[in-house]
DNA sequence: AAATCGAACAACCGCCACATG
DNA sequence: GCATGTGGCGGTTGTTCGATT
């Protein structure tokens, strides 16, 4: 972490709350895509404005950074929630980082707005022990697990493109040659750190980030996400990041995942550069209840590359 | 047209872990 | 070891907006 500011508490302004404007829509936008570095404080007094800095990171992280995906969930997204939640419970964040474009937040209300919801009416007449806000993992053992949900979930993914120099990044936790982050500390997360933390939700380019698929592990369906070589280069998908960053709040109207012939799949192996490379740095809190052992486990059940959408 | 209600979403709050002095 | 600042996370509350009455 950072020392502490000594002039921190000196010059106290009266912090803005409440929804943002677009006017500080604005400000944080510019301000993160062109020097977006230093701690969330720092950003929010050099970016004029009188907010704190947790709020900034929140507004940023949950609805203003570039690669976030807009719009209402797909049939698989759904699906994959209900699977994710099964194991991980009201693990969001991890959950989040399995869905990419996807926020912790979005993912939260989605949940208990509407998919909590639903299955407990679903449940109502069957009981289902899957109808619950209960934070335990269900019982692997029982069959209940879907799987090849979590092998999708905690694959490994090895190392992030290249930028060259002076290529702005507007995903820096990515950056392996850079290596900051956005909370601006030098070498404050390590790659495998940031996919952690980040997870793969955070790991793509492109504005639908849709599901990845591997040499190992896939889905069945629409499933793909943009080839960062293909059609684009990364200067045109953070160009059309900032475009989209800055204009998504007019049209929320992706439909991401509703196409598949609008990306090419890409393995991961080709999308870092690595093949066959198993990353197992992850400081899981996961491992508090023994995944890790369970993903030993899963690289050997037989139909864990199949995602069925029923 | 106005009032009410509920769903969906945005943002805040409190807690915790971690880094630093 | 302690105090402090910061980031991250999950829970909760507040706000907006469309549908219904």
């Amino acid at each position: 972490m950072r020392k502490p500011d000594p002039n921190m508490t000196k010059d106290k302004i009266k912090l803005r709350k409440g929804l943002w404007s677009p006017e500080e829509d604005e400000k944080l936008i510019k301000y993160m895509l062109t020097s977006g570095q230093g701690c969330w404080t720092d950003i929010a007094k050099n970016a004029g404005l009188q907010r704190c800095g947790k709020s900034c990171r929140l507004r940023w992280i949950n609805y203003l950074r570039p690669d976030l995906k807009r719009g209402a969930f797909s049939p698989q997204e759904e699906d994959l929630i209900i699977h994710l939640h099964s194991i991980l419970g009201n693990r969001w964040s991890q959950i989040a980082a399995r869905l990419p474009g996807r926020t912790d937040n979005e993912i939260k209300n989605f949940w208990n707005s509407t998919l909590k919801k639903r299955l407990k009416n679903n449940t109502s007449t069957s009981s289902s022990p899957n109808d619950s806000d209960s934070l335990e993992p269900r019982d692997v053992e029982g069959g209940i697990v879907p799987l090849h949900t979590m092998a999708f979930c905690l694959d490994s993914i090895s190392s992030p493109p290249m930028l060259t120099n002076n290529q702005f990044d507007p995903f820096p936790l990515l950056n392996i040659n850079n290596r900051y982050d956005v909370m601006g500390a030098p070498g404050l997360l390590d790659v495998p750190t940031c996919l952690a933390q980040g997870g793969l939700g955070e790991a793509f380019y492109g504005d639908c980030g849709n599901i990845l698929e591997t040499g190992k592990i896939g889905f069945e369906g629409d499933f793909s996400i943009p080839s960062l070589e293909s059609t684009t280069s990364i200067e045109d998908n953070n160009a059309a990041a900032i475009n989209n960053s800055i204009d998504h709040r007019k049209s929320n109207n992706n439909t991401c995942f509703n196409s598949s012939s609008d990306h090419q799949s890409i393995k991961v192996g080709d999308m870092f550069g690595l093949e066959n490379h198993h990353w197992g740095g992850e400081n899981l809190k996961m491992g508090e209840w023994g995944l890790e052992g369970l993903m030993d486990n899963i690289s050997s059940f037989p139909n864990f590359l199949d995602f069925q959408v029923e």
